[in-house]
DNA sequence: AGAAGTTTCCAAAGCGCTTTGGATGATTGG
DNA sequence: CCAATCATCCAAAGCGCTTTGGAAACTTCT
């Protein structure tokens, strides 16, 4: 059943028919109830290949598939894609994937994506500090948006979490608690978001004159393995230097530092305090650790979401501003977090 | 640059433009040439949209993204998916996924994916013992491909690996090493592959008249986290029926069974002996291992690759019967298994 | 040399939608 | 009552490719 046929049957012009279904004004609203009666009753789906051959947009978005870029941290990843994917099926996008590997660069990638011409916009996540992607893109005259920020000044549209600020306000709230050594078990500092955690922490701590300790700050890959190994290395150092209190860049991390730390027969919330930055993965709860987890958190999969809606909304109007939002974080309190314990 | 401007350029008609560019033999090698030159000299690119709407197809794989459904599997998932977009996009395919979760049905997912008709055949991966994906497709007439088996019996296409083969040699290997006290670290039984591998366990035992004891039985996720718990738990049963080998499902599970087995104060090789299946993924080495594993080995990044050719074969030779396809699974021996310790 | 193939190429008809530029009545204002 | 304005609707022209059904030129065979 095709455009022709159902206005055949219904007596009405393709033109009337199209724009009846497509919500256009200049149809009145009693023929456009029958037009979607009919179309309805006989299960008309217009084609999209001919769609977007008459309309010169594909309805598809690229992602592309960061398999070298944080291997490990995919749950993450995982989840904001799917949400991604869910938000751009709502509002009748596809999404496909693209791949960087191998001898292929990722530039190669994006450029292929760009000249196949099959998709109207990028989606772009895990940014590094200075994102080469992102001058790519625009020099290829892609629509993309960012999930993330990086340094780089050229204009382009961004949704990013206020990183820096959580990492400030959870340093801080285990100062206010007394903590002196705090430690900091982050991403790779070569991701723009574990860069900016790094500035709220160390942003802290200057306000009250403490040093960040080196030996104290750890980047590396968000596993619960990466988080055991780190805390256990922390906690065996000399009680002068040892920490009192750990941030954690995810809650994988923190399951692991909660090992080590239950390991080193401590108790979390009294001995030792902790914070993580939640990214509310279904599966992964704060709030269910044997001692709740006091948290930054942040919805990555409303992140997922809200971006391809931004995305959506760029392409539908291309005039206007590029959009760029930076989400508050929430600082939620549980029972990880005390005051220092006293020497 | 569209294909009329380019036959123009070149003083042809589109038909032979095309048909030069596509290869079809009724033009001559000198104009093929002289056609191919043209079109890379101006970067002529078809137009994607035009060739979907003329031949029907719409060059897109599809796949559903298995959020519910092995959540924290998904490395390996990852893996598969990522191998999948690579092979598809070298034959020039697209592959969009599609999501199932909360309150849509992973049917109605399905069934939405098969009449906007975006997608010319599915991949399915993870099958359950009896999933109601493939009657459902086949019902819809979505040509499709399955990375695993089911018990259905209905005609489909699958790829698989000779999982129950592959368990049945390792359990083998460990009894002919004298051990009699061997434990299962399985994924969940409910989807196919873990039951097949059980079977085979089960298989090499029943050989030996040893009965499978549900103590050493373990179905869960594909988590560290699960492999070092039930090792830890099995570790401590009475010493008349803990283990003195373990067979894990995968390496991650193996890396948790590992550090149990240290964690007991135990030697593997020498006290206990370990083998995994091992899926060859980048950054999960089992011969990195401090002691070598022992594994079964299959590479899932080459059955993504294989299941897309497959796919994409059946899609160009609608006619041909579905091709079956099981692969037999190496056993690689290294250092993590040795005669069971004599008591 | 004429008939019968072969090669090589082409004109034109779609594929199914969107969108431009009217046309047709119905309604309103002076 | 006629002109001007609206509200509806339509015919037809693309969008850029593939593919059908020949036609023309060139070989080969007898």
């Amino acid at each position: 059943m095709n455009l022709r046929e159902l206005s055949e049957l219904l007596q009405l012009s393709q033109t009337t028919v199209s724009r009846a279904l497509n919500g256009f004004p200049e149809v009145s609203e009693e023929t456009r109830s029958r037009v979607r009666a009919a179309a309805d009753m006989h299960g008309y789906r217009p084609s999209a290949a001919a769609r977007r051959l008459a309309t010169g947009q594909s309805g598809t978005l690229g992602l592309v598939f960061p398999r070298e870029r944080n291997m490990l941290g995919d749950l993450i990843f995982t989840e904001f894609l799917g949400c991604c994917v869910e938000q751009a099926s709502d509002l009748g996008y596809d999404v496909t994937l693209a791949m960087a590997r191998g001898a292929q660069t990722e530039e190669a990638v994006y450029r292929r994506a760009v000249r196949s011409a099959r998709v109207d916009g990028m989606i772009l996540s895990s940014p590094l500090l200075e994102d080469p992607r992102i001058d790519l893109l625009r020099s290829l005259n892609m629509p993309f948006i960012l999930h993330g920020r990086t340094r780089i000044s050229s204009p382009h549209a961004t949704l990013d979490i206020d990183n820096r600020g959580a990492f400030l306000q959870a340093t801080r709230l285990l100062l206010d608690l007394g903590h002196r050594s705090i430690a900091l078990i982050n991403g790779d500092p070569a991701f723009n978001y574990a860069h900016d955690r790094e500035l709220g922490y160390r942003d802290a701590l200057a306000t009250m004159g403490i040093a960040a300790l080196p030996a104290l700050i750890s980047g590396n890959m968000m596993t619960e393995r990466h988080g055991e190994d780190e805390a256990a290395r922390m906690l065996a150092l000399p009680s002068s230097e040892r920490p009192t209190a750990f941030l954690c860049s995810s809650i994988a991390q923190a399951m692991g530092v909660t090992r080590a730390i239950t390991r080193a027969g401590l108790v979390i919330g009294r001995d030792i305090s902790l914070i993580a930055h939640d990214d509310r993965i279904a599966d992964l709860r704060a709030e269910s650790f044997d001692t709740p987890l006091t948290t930054t958190q942040s919805s990555i999969g409303a992140a997922g979401k809200r971006v391809v809606e931004m995305l959506i909304h760029m392409l539908r109007h291309p005039n206007e501003a590029l959009p760029q939002e930076v989400w508050p974080v929430d600082l939620v309190v549980r029972a990880s977090t005390g005051p220092a314990p006293t020497v």
